[in-house]
DNA sequence: TATGAATGAGCCTTCATTCAT
DNA sequence: TATGAATGAAGGCTCATTCAT
């Protein structure tokens, strides 16, 4: 990696959290300045604007979830045991993997009607998110663990959707409590499919 | 309603769909002078400040979303027909009931955060929202249309986490297909408690 | 007192040192209507607009100092008692006879560039003091007590200046212990001259 | 110098004789944008805000004030010709050294009452000023200018208030009359000391 | 006489961005 | 590549004042 490289993804990494916690309006060029020590030049050397950089922040936020949720799932073998995997790593959104949480609700409600752009990369993710656990199912069906006529698309979205759901329900409540009650009865019917 | 109260309720009508739409940073007082039609004075002889303001419309939106619901739900009369309602009532987010989509997802990730007094509000809400769920399932146990052993506040949980999943992945896809699938398999969750 | 002259005494009495205080610029309506429990209305009703209501608080201070001052030397017979009182008047500008301090000085280094109307109100008030000092310092000299060659209008001067440079001191100190040493001294240059 | 320091200096000394002359409450940042012909934003990239501005205008007003007399009195080699330049230095308040006059009296009772840091800061110069005329009679003193049982610190306090009183009273009346006499009659006080 | 809603100019400050060095 | 001075539009808010009631 270049210098310039090199800069640019540290400045991405410090920007990051401050995006997915404040949010892209509500997140300054002077933030990220105070959080990477760097000037308001240099920034503007290395992202053409902030609408850039925030662009970035929200894939690098994306893929980093997306990273410690692939490793951790590498861990296991069965498409039960991944699934069940899937839940434990959402198991306490008070204390996300990602700091400001899943980046997926907090862009998505953020973007959705005022930056086309970030509506779509976090719908592409979002979509991406339920092959994810879809394609899981579809493995452990055709493996024999899962019963042939389970629909993995449909279990995939209401999967996905009740684990965001229940981040929210879980911020703000500053507990995790509902997120226990998610978990527990999404692994019963999960379990319910095991042959 | 005094002539003041009234044009403190006319700014509230006319903010509250910019604040739920563009976020509470994203919404500048100015917006607000031009959807009202009011000069900037004006606006600050009834709110103190922009805060105030947006709790304002945030507790607005929120209300308006729940008299909706509440009176949607009215027409119904037996239990399984008032839930079977309340994911109809959101079967389109794309089209939602409130302008901007649910105030919950949408002021509840912005403030988590950053903004304490609104997160709490979004919370009671939350709250409010399954209880409204688990008070219709608890009356349709008690009066025999459902098994008794049926968990409704788990159940409560789920099918609310569900809907709010369902409506993120709805608007940032721009398309409702996701909640037909939500509205289907929750339907059929409910299907099988029935006696 | 009709009504309306009461409610406007009532006005200047509580707007008199919040003037005296934060000075005319920095005193708004707001704070008097604050002050007055009273509606920004009425405020105009009786006052046509702020630099009126100031220049009636102006007044109002400096009557209300030379009131105070005025009632307090009636109890002293002799010319020396009344210039000695005079200075016992002003011995702590911490602890000042009017609410913000001597008028004079607060007004006027306020006033001197920019509102020529309180400038010759303060200037005149100015002479006035002196003349009041120097009517004494004649009485004195008039009836025996004083040496005839004293210079009544320079002493009075002299006098009138130290004591309002002493009040500088002394406010900007948070003591009069200054205004202590003003005071002797200048007891100290009026005993040498009596007979 | 660097460049930013020298904006910043020369935003002081352009800012210094408004603050002086209308106060500080009185004076816009919209006022320094003229004065200088820079931009707002050029302003706040040098001064964190409007106080911290003033603060540099108060402290550059005194020193200016400061520097001029000390360079005025440097002339002059006994104990009483620095006196005597001391009052003659201040013999007309409508042509003041410094833009506004004395920014002790002006800016010590504009903050008096309502800041507390700005109060302080003029506190410390007139102490200082003050030390400065005792200094120079403790000198007169040692070296048998003066008579061995003067008070240098009472003279200080009473000269230096006397002064301070006379630019009051000459700066309202427009006229420089009153201090005319305040500078012959310490120059008597003073004159009955010399051996 | 009294009220308080309405006004809009003006206030201090922040913002994203540009550019000479 | 990096700096930080400079910009000016825009932000939230306050102000003195007006006016219908």
């Amino acid at each position: 990696m270049s210098k310039g490289e090199e800069t640019k993804r540290f400045i991405i990494e410090k920007a990051a959290p401050l995006f997915n916690t404040k949010g892209i309006v509500g997140t300054a060029m002077s933030d990220i300045m105070e959080a990477t020590k760097l000037s308001k030049g240099s920034l503007y050397v290395h992202f053409e604007n902030k609408d850039i950089l925030a662009e970035s922040a929200v894939d690098y936020n994306m893929e980093k979830l997306s990273t410690q949720l692939f490793n951790n799932l590498s861990n296991f073998k069965t498409a039960k045991d991944k699934l069940y995997a899937y839940l434990d790593f959402f198991i306490d959104p008070t204390q996300p993997a990602v700091t400001g949480g899943c980046p997926m609700i907090n862009f998505g409600t953020e973007a959705d009607d005022t930056n086309e752009l970030i509506k779509n990369k976090v719908n592409k993710m979002v979509i991406k998110s339920q092959k994810f656990l879809s394609d899981i199912i579809k493995v452990g069906i055709d493996n024999g663990e899962f019963k042939p006529d389970w629909n993995p698309d449909d279990f995939a979205t209401m999967m996905f959707a009740m684990v965001e759901g229940g981040i929210l329900i879980c911020r703000v409540a500053g507990s995790n409590d509902k997120m226990k009650v998610i978990n527990v009865n999404l692994k019963k019917m999960i379990a319910v499919q095991i042959l």
